[in-house]
DNA sequence: GTCTATAAATCGATAGAC
DNA sequence: GTCTATCGATTTATAGAC
């Protein structure tokens, strides 16, 4: 420690500062959250956040971009892209729940915004490309004659996306990601509760 | 019209206003919703509503105490106590599904609760509540040997919650309760894409 | 039961010194 | 890159007339 030294984090760069808003939005709630929380919360005044970030939108804006740069890439991959529509579903649930815990809080955040200024419309925007997409792959599926009679391919999609993003609501960092891949994804397909 | 009338809706009692408040809430969110927004949308002022509610939080509170009392006689119900646990479950799945459909904004907003209050600590303790009987059912039906092997209890109860919750996202008020009810539970059960 | 007017606190954001 | 100080708008809530 050198003379004059203060009671604070190591020294924060742009990205560490993002970790620690997007924690709050996650916490309290984006619109329920304060720069004067932000600050406290980094270690430093409210000035000093805004010469690293524009304002409270534009945290929100990189939070909802790193989340959507994780899931698009997603569907461009081989295995998305080539052979039965069936295996390709499961391919991306897969991948899906993958980004999710790797990218815990910025898809957490993503998946509570509610469109109320034009970033958030944005973001919902291009959330409703993702589903659309999976959707139409579910309908594929359906129309191959992969999946059982009498399941009706746009509600089959809306209950889908429904299982695979409820799990934010209680996945922790870290842990073994492939297990619970496998789990959510026999779930989807073979039922949560099927029976003996 | 008598003279002295205004441009303003029928006349309002506390039960309208909730309905407007809650409405409000759901396409805003609570925090970003003003009591402005509030009266301005329920045709009076801001101290006209506040003479029928103490203030934000109370209505709030009206609401989640609304959405409770839809969710929890679901599992008082004979048909939620007695018999196999896997056809309990089944019940309970189909009775939140209902009430889900028949109170939506009310369970809307319980389930987009978070914390930051009393009030919706309150809530949030009796949601576990709920998802705990529900999850101790599903420890039930996995001992009995109902449900296939590996099955992990508590990943099922959570995925199962999550599933039916997701509803809340896309479902429209007074359609078909019924169907709706079965197609979710036949998901959760047998799968959501069940291949032939 | 509704209104106008306003208090008291907090909000997002900026100016300018160091 | 951080700070103190502050602006102007907005927020929850109340006082008091009609």
């Amino acid at each position: 420690m050198t003379s004059g030294a203060r009671v604070r984090r190591p020294s924060h760069g742009p990205g560490s500062l993002l970790e620690v808003a997007v924690g709050e939005f996650i916490t309290r709630g984006y619109d329920a959250t304060s720069m004067e929380d932000l600050s406290r919360a980094a270690g430093i005044t409210k000035s000093s956040f805004y010469h690293h970030f524009a304002g409270k939108e534009a945290l929100l804006r990189a939070a909802l971009e790193r989340a959507l740069d994780g899931l698009f890439p997603i569907l461009d991959s081989d295995a998305a892209r080539t052979g039965p529509p069936l295996a390709r579903l499961r391919h991306i649930v897969r991948g899906q729940i993958a980004v999710l815990v790797a990218e815990l809080p910025y898809v957490t955040l993503l998946l509570r915004v509610r469109g109320n200024t034009e970033t958030e419309r944005w973001a919902l925007g291009r959330r409703r490309e993702f589903d659309a997409h999976v959707a139409a792959l579910v309908r594929e599926a359906v129309d191959a004659g992969e999946i059982r009679a009498g399941v009706e391919p746009a509600l089959a999609a809306r209950l889908l996306s429904g299982l695979v993003n409820s799990v934010v609501d209680w996945a922790k960092p870290g842990r073994g990601t492939t297990t619970l891949a496998d789990d959510v994804a026999r779930a989807a397909f073979e039922g949560i509760l099927p029976a003996r």
